[in-house]
DNA sequence: TTTGACCTTTGACCAAACTCCAAGGTTTAT
DNA sequence: ATAAACCTTGGAGTTTGGTCAAAGGTCAAA
């Protein structure tokens, strides 16, 4: 069993991260000591190392909580159920990928159109295009 | 001259993010009517078209606030100031085109080694992924 | 015993970019 | 004149994921 220092410092994360993620019901210790401190058991580790793998490669707190619920009784859902979350959270980041890189390019271009010399922005292509009205 | 709800329905955005710029230091009205109305004139509204184009290319309004200074004076600085901003911001975001990628990719490696059928999730293999020991 | 580290709860704060609400004044068209 | 649309201000709310502060109780080592 571990307290709430211990826990977070193990996983190098803040005491108030932990106490977050039970006030969001996404971990919450399984015991409390006499006094009210948090008692976290193994099987608490090992879903709060779920959690920061899962937020490690992009999923939400709310998506994360999704694939709790499956993990919870796992023998309730399909492979498919977990395979779809992470389907969809895949093509969400592809299309992020898609809007950021149009940014990127949009810039870029302006970027090469402007001589980025020492000469006075007065006639800055990139401030003109900023404000041209088309 | 326009009034809040004119140059906002012009631009197809609400009176309170005109308000909301205002406060921020981004876009103050030239003027006010007796009534206290605010009153933009056309140069108020082509600093407009710049916030909003220069929104629509990823820029947060920080930046664009740098911008404007530097295109409330532009014969005080040189094209590669302006050009220096843009491309921080390509860089930014190729940053973070890069770091949402590899989420995908990791995130693709997962769902590929999930059969993704109707078999119980008693076994899923990106169950495992993420709370795996090691 | 003492002291400092640790823990609790509650509620507010932070970031960024809006958006909403309430109370009340102004303008416009009928 | 009337009613509805429009405007004002100030402050709070929303989103997401934390983080901070205050007040006070508990634990462990010296």
């Amino acid at each position: 069993m571990y307290r709430i220092g211990e826990l977070a410092q193990r996983f190098e994360i803040k005491t108030d991260t932990l106490r977050y993620y039970e006030k969001h019901g996404l971990l919450s210790p399984s015991g409390r000591s006499d006094s009210g401190y948090r008692l976290y058991n193994d099987e608490d580790e090992v879903k709060l190392r779920f959690i920061l793998r899962a937020k490690a490669v992009g999923f939400s707190l709310a998506q994360i909580q999704e694939l709790l619920v499956i993990d919870a009784s796992r023998a309730k859902w399909a492979c498919q159920d977990v395979k779809g979350i992470v389907e969809k959270k895949v093509v969400e980041l592809e299309q992020k990928i898609a809007e950021l890189t149009q940014f990127r390019d949009s810039l870029q271009q302006l970027a090469d159109a402007c001589c980025g010399g020492p000469e006075s922005a007065e006639h800055c292509s990139i401030l003109e295009a900023l404000e041209v009205r088309q």
